[in-house]
RNA sequence: GCGCCCGUAGCUCAAGUGGAAGAGCAGCAGCCUUCUAAGCUGUUGGUUACAGGUUCGAUUCCUGUCGGGCGCACCA
């Protein structure tokens, strides 16, 4: 049995319940589904509608609550589910539904049945999300900030897909403007030193480390042969080699984008001074003080932006203004953008344009991931591309691991600040939870490795037996997996699975302490056997969905 | 000055569209002859920054105050 198909048999037995209260006209607008209470003694399912009909009725929800709770099992019966709840009861106005033990223990059927399905939905539509991140300029290398972006991205896919929604990763890349300018003086200078002439070093330019080391590489390629290359081919080379750079710590990093949208091809393909004209159609261009301005004002902004200077240049708004409106033109249903807390003052802005174009702002979502601030010994670490200082995020990745820094990513919520303690993350990664994680799971395949029983009897065992509290919480996870999805997938929030399966490690590692799986009873190994053959999979299950690893040893 | 985010146990943080305050670390006391001790058990720790408001109910929503981070370009 479904997870999903039980909340839904339990609602409509709820409903009808709720329909036969006397007082009531309509119940269509009072369901809320269910909850999950997190304290199990308050039940596996939770309702809190009375509170919510209360009003309507002029009756206390404790006393609707103890209504329903007398009810609700005849009307289980009647739908003919009365089999799946043992009891249901009135707890200060909720109404708790304590499930039997029957049907959790299918879920452990399910499990089995639907492996790496489980907790997957089939497509529920054919809207496709664009799901646009990292984006990261390709003059230096990817920040850790970079990194959490790449995480938190990579699973929102993963977690959208797993509820059968299609998503398009995507990454923007700002391949020409003044930056990659900066870049290629910047490299000019350096391969002009490394050849002894003596060249100054661009004001603004890009001071890292980096950018010599493929100076030097450019004296080795190609010898004194650039001396008199023009500043385009610096520009080149300097992006070819920080994109290659960047591609590669993302392959490292498990992530793969499925399309790199350039700025560049905006605009050698008209689409740049395509989406101007047509804002200026709308009138929502004017020309003032020398310049080309986006009256956003008009559209919610707090302000007009300038969108082509008055030296000509186009300001990095029209290429962003053309980037959505491709978007929307290639047909997604929605746009998620995750940008850095450094970039919410331009929500407005684009917001504006949209509307300006008469495209539906409401379905571009932002979704802004604060800051991560590195600590070394103790200390902020001072972090600035332009003066090369600073720990990339390929740097965090050799020390850590990919999984431990896509678990220590994922742990904390977009709107929280991240605190990354090098040192911590570095020196104690033992510390790191995401071992607790593994650790269950390496556990579990070790028992499993070692059982001698015959295959028939894992496969057809008396699941009834699993009636220790350690074991019902083991189920009661299992069955919460698919909810957690749901949940984290709907509010484009992954850390709830980080969360969840740290609890599911612990009710494992508890039942593990208290409870011996191997036994000479051959009925009761049988049916633990199978329970954290469940366990297990759900755990890898969802450790797939972080892109970690399930070592089976450890 | 304006905008966004944050303020929960000593520290780092959780807490399903408002729903019944939790974990880890640190401290203390225990548990390996037995499927992996990277584990488990017990214990200490709270006016959820402060003041109001809405609500049956507020850590959650609204207003204000205080404190912290970030952003407010004819830079990207």
């Amino acid at each position: 049995m479904q997870t999903a198909v039980i909340e839904k048999r339990l609602s409509e037995a709820l409903c009808l319940a709720v329909q036969h209260l006397e007082g009531l006209s309509s119940t269509e607008e009072f369901f809320w589904g269910w909850e999950v209470p997190k304290d199990p003694s308050f039940g596996d399912l939770s309702s809190p509608v009375s509170f919510r009909i209360a009003a309507s009725l002029k009756t206390p929800p404790q006393v609707i609550a103890q209504k329903l709770a007398d009810k609700f099992l005849t009307y289980c019966e009647a739908a003919g589910i009365a089999s799946w709840v043992d009891r249901a009861c009135a707890q200060s106005g909720f109404l708790n539904v304590y499930l039997s033990h029957t049907v959790l223990v299918d879920v452990v059927r399910e499990v089995l049945r639907r492996k790496s399905g489980y907790g997957k939905r089939q497509n529920r539509s054919s809207a496709a999300i664009n799901l646009e991140f990292v984006s990261a300029n390709p003059t230096g290398p990817l920040s850790v900030a970079h990194g959490r972006q790449a995480a938190v991205g990579d699973v929102l896919a993963r977690l959208l897909r797993s509820q059968g929604l299609r998503v398009t990763k995507e990454y923007y890349l700002n391949d020409e403007g003044r930056q990659i300018e900066m870049l290629g003086r910047s490299l000019k200078a350096r391969y002009l030193n490394e050849l002894g002439i003596s060249e100054p070093f661009p004001e603004e330019g890009y001071h890292g480390l980096y950018v010599i080391d493929h100076a030097k590489k450019c004296v080795r390629r190609f010898g004194s042969s650039l001396k008199a290359a023009p500043l385009r081919r610096f520009m080149e080379l300097g992006m070819q080699d920080q994109l290659l750079e960047i591609k590669s710590v993302l392959k490292k990093f498990g992530l793969q984008f499925d399309r790199w949208t350039s700025q560049r091809w905006l605009r050698t393909s008209g689409r740049i001074e395509q989406a101007l004209q047509q804002l200026q159609q709308k009138g929502a261009l004017y020309e003032a003080e020398g310049a080309t301005w986006f009256a956003s004002t008009r559209y919610g902004d707090d302000k007009d932006r300038v969108i082509r200077k008055r030296d000509g240049e186009l300001t990095y708004l029209a290429p962003d203004i053309a980037y959505h409106l491709w978007k929307f033109q290639k047909g997604y249903q929605k746009l998620l953008n995750l940008w850095g807390p450094d970039h919410h003052g331009y929500i407005a802005r684009v917001k504006a344009a949209m509307k300006a174009l008469n495209l539906p702002a409401d379905r571009l979502l932002v979704r802004i991931t604060q800051l991560v601030t590195l600590t070394r010994h103790g200390k902020p670490v001072p972090m600035s591309k332009r003066q090369g200082e600073f720990v990339t995020f390929r740097e965090v990745l050799d020390e850590v691991g990919v999984d431990a820094t896509r678990f220590f990513y994922l742990m904390r919520t977009l709107d929280s600040p991240l605190d990354f303690d090098l040192d911590l993350a570095k020196s104690q990664s033992q510390e790191n939870p995401v071992y607790y994680v593994q650790y269950a799971h390496a556990r579990i395949c070790s028992i499993l490795s070692k059982s001698r029983l015959p295959l028939r009897q894992r496969l057809r065992p008396n699941l009834n037996l699993l009636c220790e509290p350690e074991e019902r919480m083991l189920l009661r996870w299992l069955f919460q997996y698919p909810i957690t999805l749901r949940l984290c997938a709907d509010a484009f929030e992954p850390h709830g699975l980080t969360v969840f399966l740290r609890k599911l490690s612990e009710s494992f590692h508890v039942f593990y302490t208290k409870h011996r799986v191997i036994l000479d009873d051959p009925q009761r190994s049988a049916a633990r056997l199978v329970l954290i053959r469940a366990t297990q999979g759900v755990i890898a299950n969802g450790l797939s969905l972080l892109g970690i690893s399930a070592p089976r040893k450890m």
